[in-house]
DNA sequence: AAGGTGCATGGTAGCGCTAACATGACGGGC
DNA sequence: GCCCGTCATGTTAGCGCTACCATGCACCTT
C-alpha cells in the first residue's frame, strides 16, 4: 500500500495480479489490440499469432479486466435480475435457468431484491443502472410509473417475467394468472365442485388468479367464494391455519384452491389431521408444481409453470437485444398446465 | 448505430442517457471532481456547493457510471457469490441476508452457479475474476487446489461459508458438520434409540454429518448404521422412497437422521402411510429447520442453522476487507442448535 | 508581519480496455 | 505493371470516472 519511492512516480499497482493486456502483448511480441482480438475475435488472427498470444496468456495466467472492457465498449456483459425476495422458491427455477443461459453466453447475473418498498426499490434501481447492465430482468410486471420511466430512460432492455401484459416496458415472458384461476375453476366445476374456497397469498399475481377463479365460478351462479389471505412468503403453517379457519367457517366446502403448493400441502396435512377425505370429501389444488407435489400423500393436483422456459426465453431476449439482433414478438405467453393428481 | 455524419467526428454516444459527470458539473458550475465528491464524500463540500450539485443531479436524472468509477478506483463494489446451484433452498436465507447487507453498503451481488463440474467452474471463475469483484463468497469449502490457487492469486478477499476449516483460503464463516452429526446422535441416544439409520444426500457436508453421527454411536457400541444415499438436490419423494427402503431392510429401526428437512418430511409422510408411530415407535430428525418443520404433523425435530447470521457475517468480512479495515478472527464458528419437537 | 495550518476546490493524468481508422503486404485481374 | 480488394495487424484516441497533487484562501500562531 505505501510506497517508499519518489512521490512523482507513476501510480502504483494496488491489486494483486495487476497484469494487463499490454504485459501479455509485450510477452507475445504483438500489439495490445492483437491480444484483445485474440480474446474476443480469435478467428480474425492467423493461427500462428493466435497461438503466440494464447501461450503468453497461459504463461502469465492473465485474466482480462472486463470492467475496463465494459467501459471501452459500453457493453458490461452484466445482466440485472430483480426478484421480490430470493427467499421465496417460486422464481428459483427461472433464476437458475437464466444464470446458466447467461453464463454460457458470457454474461454475469447481478441479483437485486426489490421487495423492500418503493423507496429502497428506487435506490436499488439506481445502483443497478449505475452498473450499466446490458439488460434487466424483473419478475412480475413493473407497475410504479416512476420505475417504468426510469427504466425506459436508461435505455436498457427490460424483460418482465412471470406475468403478462399487452403493454410491457419492453418485453415480457410469462403467462396469464387470470387464465390460471379460470382453468382451475373449470377443472373443479367439471368434477362436480359447487362450494369452492380459496387460500391466497396477498401478492398481485395470486390476486389475479383468485379473480380469474371467482369470475369463472360466478358464471355458474356461484356468487360467493370464501377465502383466506396470507402474507407472502407463504408457508406450510399458513396453509394449515388458513385451511382450518376456512373449513370451520364453511364446513360444507368441497374444494380449495391454494396459491402455492406449500400451502396446499399444509391444507392436505390439516385435512388429514381433521379426518377430511381428500379428494372424496374435498378437493385441493395447489400452484407451482414444486418438486414435492407429486410425492405428497395424496399426491397434489397443481398448476405447472415452466420456470426454466421462462428463464431461458428471458435470457434469449436480453442476449439478442445486447447483440443487436432484431426482436420480434415482444410479448411471449408460455402458458401453464394443470397437472391432475390424486388430491383433485 | 449508423451515423450519416462526417466520419472523423468525435465518437457518438451509443447509450440512452449518455449523461456524464462532466455534463452535471457544467450545469452546476463546478469542476467534475467536485461532482464526484458530492456523490462519494459529500461531507467534504460546503453545504452550498453540495446543494448546487444535488440540484443539477436531480434536474438531469444523472446516474453515475460505476463501471468507469470502478475502473478508476479499482473498486468495483461488486461481490461474487458462488453457490452449487441456486435451486436448492439451503442457502437461500444466506443469499438473501448477504444481498441485503451488501446492497445497504452499496455493493451489488453477482451470482454464480458452480455446481456444473470442474471445467465449467474454472470458466466461471475466470468470468468472475475478470469482473474484479471486491470479494468472493463461496458456499462450502473450496477443495480443488487449482481453484484455491487461482483465487489466492487474484488477490480478492474470499469468504468460505457453511462449513469450517482451520485452513481457509482467506476467511470462513460456518459451523462443524461433524459436530452436528455427533450432537444429533447424542440427542437420539439419550432418548433411548439403539438402532438408528441415516438418509443422507451425497454431498460432502452431508457426508461429514453422517460421519460425525456414525462415530458418535460407535462409541456406544453401535457398530452398524444402515443408510441410504440420495443425489442432491434432496426431495420429499427421495425421502419417502429412502425411508421405505430403509425400513424394509431394517424393520427394527428406531430412529432416522435425514440430511434435509424435506427428506425428513418425506420420511414422516411415508411413516404415516405405513402406520409407523412417530415418535413412539421411531424418531425422525431433519436438518435445516426449514419454515415447514414446525408445522409438520408431527412437528419436526431438526437442526437449526442461522443462515442469516452466516450471510451477514460473510458480508461484513467482505466489506471490511474492501474498505481496508483490519480483519481479526478469520475463522468464525456460528454453531447450530437442535430444535426438539414432536418427531424426536 | 512572516509563516504555518486546515479546508474547499481544481487540474492533470491515468485506470485497462476497445472502436475506428490506418497501414502494409499479398494476390488477382486486366 | 498497375490498380484494387482483402486481410492481418498497428496507431490513436478515447470510454467516464477517481487518485494525487496543487492552489488559493481564511484563520491562526509566534
Amino acid at each position: 500500500m505505501h510506497e517508499p519511492q519518489s512521490p512523482r512516480v507513476r501510480r502504483v499497482r494496488r491489486r494483486g495480479a495487476g497484469l494487463t493486456l499490454a504485459d501479455v502483448a509485450r510477452l507475445a511480441g504483438v500489439s495490445p489490440i492483437t491480444v484483445s482480438r485474440a480474446l474476443n475475435t480469435p478467428d480474425r488472427l492467423t493461427a500462428d499469432t493466435l497461438a503466440r498470444v494464447r501461450e503468453a496468456v497461459a504463461r502469465t495466467g492473465y485474466v482480462p479486466n472486463r470492467v475496463a472492457g465494459g467501459l471501452a465498449s459500453s457493453r458490461s456483459r452484466l445482466v440485472a435480475v430483480l426478484v421480490p425476495t430470493i427467499a421465496s422458491p417460486v422464481f428459483l427455477e427461472t433464476i437458475q435457468a437464466m444464470t446458466e443461459a447467461f453464463a454460457e453466453a458470457g454474461y454475469q447475473v447481478m441479483l437485486g431484491q426489490s421487495g423492500y418498498g418503493t423507496e429502497r426499490e428506487e435506490v436499488l434501481l439506481d445502483a443497478i443502472i449505475g452498473r450499466r447492465p446490458d439488460g434487466i430482468v424483473v419478475t412480475g410486471i413493473m407497475h410504479s410509473p416512476e420505475v417504468r420511466r426510469r427504466l425506459g430512460a436508461a435505455g436498457i432492455p427490460v424483460v418482465e417475467t412471470w406475468d403478462l401484459t399487452p403493454t410491457p416496458i419492453d418485453m415480457v415472458v410469462g403467462f396469464s394468472h387470470e387464465k390460471v384461476g379460470l382453468s382451475v375453476a373449470e377443472y373443479l366445476l367439471t368434477r362436480g365442485c359447487r362450494r369452492p374456497g380459496i387460500i391466497s397469498a396477498d401478492d398481485l399475481r395470486a390476486g389475479l388468479r383468485r379473480q380469474g377463479f371467482v369470475d369463472a365460478v360466478a358464471r355458474r351462479d356461484i356468487r360467493e367464494v370464501p377465502y383466506e389471505l396470507v402474507p407472502t412468503p407463504t408457508t406450510l403453517g399458513a396453509g394449515r391455519r388458513s385451511f382450518a379457519a376456512l373449513i370451520e367457517r364453511c364446513p360444507d366446502l368441497d374444494a380449495v384452491f391454494c396459491s402455492s403448493d406449500m400451502m396446499a400441502l399444509g391444507a392436505l396435512i390439516e385435512g388429514g389431521v381433521r379426518g377430511i377425505a381428500v379428494p372424496g370429501q374435498l378437493r385441493i389444488v395447489g400452484f407451482g408444481d414444486n418438486n414435492f407435489a407429486a410425492d405428497a400423500s395424496p399426491s397434489l393436483t397443481t398448476v405447472r409453470i415452466d420456470g426454466t422456459a421462462i428463464g431461458r426465453r428471458a435470457a434469449a431476449f436480453v442476449i439478442d437485444s445486447a447483440e443487436g439482433r432484431p426482436i420480434d414478438g415482444r410479448v411471449v405467453d408460455l402458458g401453464f398446465e394443470i397437472v391432475p393428481r390424486e388430491s383433485a
